[in-house]
RNA sequence: GCCCGGGUGGCGAAACGGCAGACGCGAGGGACUUAAAAUCCCUUUCCCUUUGCGGGGAGUGCGGGUUCGAUUCCCGCCCCGGGCACCA
């Protein structure tokens, strides 16, 4: 239902187009958001107002926002918001004087366009293209300050060339590695998934269980900078929730390894275990090894040989989804051998369970049942001995465990030999130190991040750029020969084999070695995704350069990023894979910074009626619907007056009427305002506290109060029917612009610049204006409110007190002299009797 | 289970330890108008009391605590959302 205007809409075109600076108050149109967002848009891309000067830029800010991945649905209303959010702060840092550089491109490359391309039966070389050119309607419709100029796909070759290149600086560096590894593989996307892309122990993109494979895969190295990954989160500035997902990720352990070696028949060898506890050695009543592990047929007798070998093929075949997920029964056998528990000398028995696992640690394990939950359940499932060695207050040896113990603060050691009655932190330094004089132990820290897995069996992705000669072995392809171009193939389908599609296109695969010239075959698995957007606010300032992937005078003065604001879904994958890309880059010397993004902040999630938006659900708000109903700076404000940014929002329609009225208002008072005399001095005063707080919060991504302190002053400007002062509504239409900047550039014009808005100042404003002259001092008996003063800002507590003490409602709670009196300046009195 | 968020009117939400509910939606009433729209004005947490003006009390998930004063800080719970999940 199209509000009111409507019916003017083309009258006020007419007028709109015929406008002249300075002929608003002839016969003033209505608003019309449709005409006024499509002039607007038109003349900012004609006139490049977007698009900064790379070169020459003195103030440079780099706003980047989270490039889309460019579905069939189109713009998800959630884009909308993050990009709005972006796109605010953008705008007002202009506005504040800098030179701002807000790019926009697309993450086209990966399993999610590839499935969609499979399920529609369209090649995703035809499909993509036609995606993007809608999200760039879309996009432009929004009203972003986009420099368009410098978009960017990661699909197109000139991009991709880079993304392998950076592949091949990884490899040169030995951080990049082929193994064959047990991985996460998808049965109905027939691909290898990182452990960062299963969810639930199923696969993020489509939802299925996921198995376990043995692939040869490429890994990058991301363990190896996971100290520095981790110290840095401490000075970094970026949203703490955002730090603290990567934290627990990365999941650093500190602990020790230590021996436990073998007894006869075995002597000599010795199986090393990891733990947090080392305090707790005198308890370890057994050792457990995961299935995996390569110790575990050396360690099985004779007579356990069938049983343990039917276990661990067991454990093999089962998938890693029933194993992390789902029933947690513990289950387990023994293997027949020993081990000698180096602090006690005592023999104790070596397990095999699929509780421990071979990707963690060592792969081993000391039981501890009496203070480990897992240990715990498992000794008293299969009868193992549990014993005490750590006593809170109160218990002794003897007192029994009903539970595992696992306080590691207030308890003291127990029935551990010399070291009896140390505190926990105490009794694990001991140890170590006991057991590392007999080379028995080391102190060690431990990660729970694992290499990234980058191989991925499909087709719609960057080609690996190495190749395979039976003589010279692995090659990288030489820089010259980059990109290796991902041929069109029509049938891209993957299949179960867990070979990509490009390994049925000899064609394609055969190769001349590089080194020798003979037919070799080239790497046909494609890397992924997170790969390819890892680097992109790399490439953004330089796409015009063919030659090199950053420009080294552009990325000296547009990056480190500047602030980069997006969801925090992506806090441990694409954030984190960034972080590395980039630290990669810096100890290569291609740049000098090693954290990416000066600034980092977390939006929020858009939900509607109280749910995630989806196709199922068909709760999926369509912006287009919004934008022309509504207007884009309407959709744009009433987004960022939801709530608080941070936290995002549930979307309903109710409401939005209330930011249209607000900018009808503006609009209006646009027109009808006086330029004669003076403006009222109460009114500019208050004028004068709204741009303070609209600076501060906008500055602070605020936005839903700043924008609430924008509405406030409109209510002062057209109270009682007021006639509002040209001084009193020119400044509120620029502090409006970063919201709504399409009717600010309209009306910015129409008072009489020739230049857009946004080439225009920010307001300051006088912090003696700023401040009232008279304020209200609450007034508090016993820490109860009696009563409110109106006095001068600067008067003291005892005025304010003889003040209150004049009043008859205060004055009648009077019994002498008071026993203290607080006096908070500018804010409250409190009288204590 | 662990780690993050969060819980405030009919609803979305505000609130440096200092007048709880700004701003907006919805609802009700009024002015202007032939009428409508727009605009402007008033009311809108709950309970008690008063013919009215007014007065009193309770109240930010629950229970404690610190403080002259707690939505805010501390301790212990409950509920909702998200993330991680046999990580030794």
């Amino acid at each position: 239902m199209p509000p009111h205007h409507a019916r003017h809409s083309s009258a006020a075109r007419r007028n709109m187009t015929s406008s002249t600076p300075n002929s608003m108050a002839a016969g003033q149109a209505s608003y019309d958001p449709a005409a006024v967002e499509r002039k607007w848009q038109e003349r900012w891309r004609v006139e490049r107002t977007n698009s900064p000067d790379l070169d020459g830029a003195e103030h440079p800010f780099y706003q980047l926002m989270m490039f889309p991945y460019p579905s069939a649905e189109g713009l998800h209303i959630g884009n909308v918001f993050a990009f709005t959010g972006n796109d605010i702060h953008g705008r007002f840092q202009r506005l504040q004087g800098h030179t701002v550089f807000e790019p926009i491109g697309f993450d086209a490359f990966g399993i999610h366009s590839e499935n969609y391309a499979l399920k529609v039966g369209i090649h995703p070389m035809e499909l993509i293209p036609r995606n993007i050119e809608n999200f760039r309607r879309q996009l432009r419709r929004v009203g972003l300050m986009v420099d368009w100029t410098h978009e960017l796909s990661t699909t197109d070759p000139p991009y991709y060339k880079w993304t392998q290149w950076i592949f091949l600086k990884l490899l040169e560096r030995g951080l990049a590695y082929r193994g064959k590894a047990a991985v996460n593989w998808c049965p109905s996307c027939k691909t290898v998934l990182a452990n960062e892309q299963v969810v639930n122990g199923a696969c993020e993109r489509c939802g299925t269980p996921v198995g376990q494979r043995f692939l040869e895969q490429w890994f990058f190295r991301i363990t190896e900078y996971a100290p520095r990954l981790l110290a840095d989160l401490d000075w970094i500035d970026w949203s703490e929730v955002t730090r603290t997902a990567q934290r627990n990720w990365i999941g650093k352990s500190e602990g020790a390894e230590i021996e436990f070696a073998f007894r006869a028949p075995m002597s000599g060898a010795s199986v090393r275990v990891f733990t947090t506890r080392p305090d707790t050695i005198f308890g370890a009543t057994y050792v457990v090894l995961a299935p995996e592990h390569p110790l575990v047929d050396m360690v099985t007798t004779a007579s356990e040989q069938r049983v343990v070998r039917a276990y661990v093929d067991r454990a093999a075949k089962r998938d890693l989804v029933a194993r992390k997920t789902g029933d947690r029964e513990k289950t387990g056998v023994f293997t027949g051998g020993f081990v000698t528990n180096p602090a006690t000398g005592a023999p104790v028995p070596v397990w095999v369970a699929d509780y421990v696992l071979m990707e963690y640690g060592t792969g081993a394990i000391m039981a501890v049942p009496g203070h480990d939950e897992r240990d715990f359940e498992f000794a008293g499932r299969f009868g193992l001995p549990i014993v005490r060695v750590v006593a809170a207050k109160g218990e002794g040896v003897d007192t029994p465990l009903a539970s595992a113990y696992t306080d590691n603060v207030g308890g003291r050691l127990v029935n551990s030999g010399q070291f009896d009655g140390l505190t926990v932190p105490e009794g694990k330094e001991r140890i170590v130190a006991w057991l590392a004089g007999r080379g028995a132990a080391k102190a060690t820290t431990t990660y729970r991040l694992h290499d990234w897995t980058i191989s991925r069996q499909r087709y719609w992705g960057p080609p690996i750029p190495v190749i395979y000669c039976d003589e010279c072995g692995m090659q990288a392809v030489p820089e010259k020969d980059l990109p290796v171009v991902l041929p069109y193939v029509a049938d891209f389908r993957p299949d179960d084999s867990g070979i990509s599609p490009l390994a049925r296109h000899e064609e394609w695969y055969r190769v001349p070695c590089p080194e020798c010239g003979k037919m070799a075959r080239r790497e046909t698995d494609v890397s992924d995704t997170f790969l390819d957007s890892a680097w992109y606010f790399l490439r953004y300032p330089s796409t015009e350069f063919e030659d090199r992937a950053f420009d080294a005078g552009r990325t000296k003065r547009w990056l480190p990023v500047d602030s980069y604001i997006g969801g925090n879904e992506h806090a441990v994958l694409h954030l984190l894979y960034t972080r590395f890309v980039t630290m990669v880059l810096h100890d290569a010397g291609y740049l000098n910074f090693e954290e990416p993004f000066k600034k980092f902040r977390a939006h929020g999630l858009i939900i509607r009626d109280g749910a995630k938006m989806s196709k199922t659900k068909g709760n999926v708000v369509n912006p287009d619907e919004y934008i022309e109903r509504w207007g884009a700076d309407t959709l744009r404000t009433y987004l960022m007056y939801l709530g608080p940014f941070d936290e995002g929002g549930d979307f309903r329609d109710s409401g939005i009427s209330g930011v249209k009225r607000f900018l009808d208002r503006l609009w209006a008072s646009s027109h009808e305002m006086r330029s004669d005399g003076a403006p009222d001095d109460a009114v500019m005063r208050k004028l004068h506290r709204t741009i303070r707080k609209v600076t501060e919060d906008t500055a602070r991504l605020s936005y839903n109060t700043a924008i609430a302190a924008m509405m406030e002053y409109m209510n002062t400007l057209r109270s009682n029917e007021r006639v509002p002062h040209r001084a009193e509504v020119e400044p509120l239409v620029q502090l409006v612009a970063p919201y709504a900047p399409h009717v600010a550039d309209e009306l910015w014009e129409r008072l009489g610049h020739p230049d857009t808005i946004f080439s225009s100042r920010w307001p300051s404003f006088d912090p003696s204006l700023a401040t009232e002259e008279e304020i209200e001092v609450a007034v508090q008996v016993n820490g109860k409110l009696r009563g409110t003063l109106r006095v001068a800002r600067d008067v003291t507590q005892d005025q304010v007190l003889a003040a209150a003490l004049a009043v008859p409602a205060i004055a009648k709670f009077a019994s002498g002299t008071p026993k203290k009196v607080i006096f908070v300046p500018g804010r409250l009195l409190n009288i204590v009797w």
